[in-house]
DNA sequence: CTTCTTGGTAGCATGTTGCAACCGTCGTGA
DNA sequence: TCACGACGGTTGCAACATGCTACCAAGAAG
């Protein structure tokens, strides 16, 4: 993990998240939590990571809000971990990584899990960064003031 | 830095892009060459990170494809770092985590870094997932295929 | 020529990760 | 109701990665 103290940078919204999620191994937490994990045991096989990890990882994850522990939905005594809103929000994060992973990282034709809208079961449109008035933004486009307030 | 071969669930895209990127330092590199950033004192003075650590990421970004190590457009000797087509491709990765940001990590009217459109100085449209024919989609609304032939 | 800046490397203390072993609770079949 | 396996962890330890400081070589400035 990145050394938390170190951020001195943190008026910047990139570095809270970064720093709320904790590493990557929360991030692939959530990508399964959105793709319908909710147990210990599942989130464990999915990932393959060291249990104690995993259990650091969850509990860092709830007391940071993304996820919370619930009483199992199944009746049994044990408990799950589902998305809080917040959680919920990361979606569009989800969704850019694994855009930019499949545009980058395999071959044309090569097999790949993908999301798809459940509705239609067709792939989804690109995501695109669009200013206020509709234009769509590249990277030159934009710049950054470094403080506002709001 | 999460074990590499670790992965054995690396048909997942975001998997791969997560892999790619490395560690959360170097997310931070690629949102400061959004920001202009070129020079290795540059990312150092703006991170803070040791300079082992930004030297030994630097490497890996390059040699991901992510920078590109060019001489300097000043006309001195020393290298700058710019973002690859492939790096610049992050940009919706970025805004995302920066609007994730944004909405749960500020309070109201709390000051931070704030990205515009350059040519109107306005914020930002928040990112949407759409489907293929426009509607937008919440996470609920998509399901993972595990494996297809793209 | 000397001094400062840039862009690193080397060594070492510390923190984090991964692995394996262990353990209490829960569920379930007999 | 009792045994046994699955679930959901915790603990201890070895290995590795990180961060800090010191150091250094080459380039720029004067």
């Amino acid at each position: 993990m990145v050394t938390r103290t170190r951020f001195d940078d943190s008026e910047c919204p990139v570095a809270r998240s970064v720093d709320a999620i904790g590493d990557w191994w929360s991030l692939l937490i959530v990508r399964d939590a959105f793709d319908g994990s909710r147990r210990f045991g599942e989130f464990q096989r999915s990932l393959g990571v060291a249990k104690n990890i995993l259990a650091a990882r969850l509990r860092t994850l709830v007391a940071g809000g993304v996820l919370e522990s619930v009483p199992a939905s199944d009746g049994s005594a044990y408990r799950e971990y589902v998305l809080t809103p917040k959680g919920k929000a990361l979606f569009p994060v989800i969704v850019a990584l694994r855009q930019w992973g499949e545009q980058n990282f395999f071959a044309p034709g090569e097999p790949h899990s993908q999301l798809v809208d459940r509705q239609k079961g067709h792939r989804l449109r690109a995501l695109e960064v669009l200013s206020e008035d509709g234009r769509r933004l590249n990277p030159d486009d934009t710049t950054v003031h470094k403080i506002s307030t709001q």
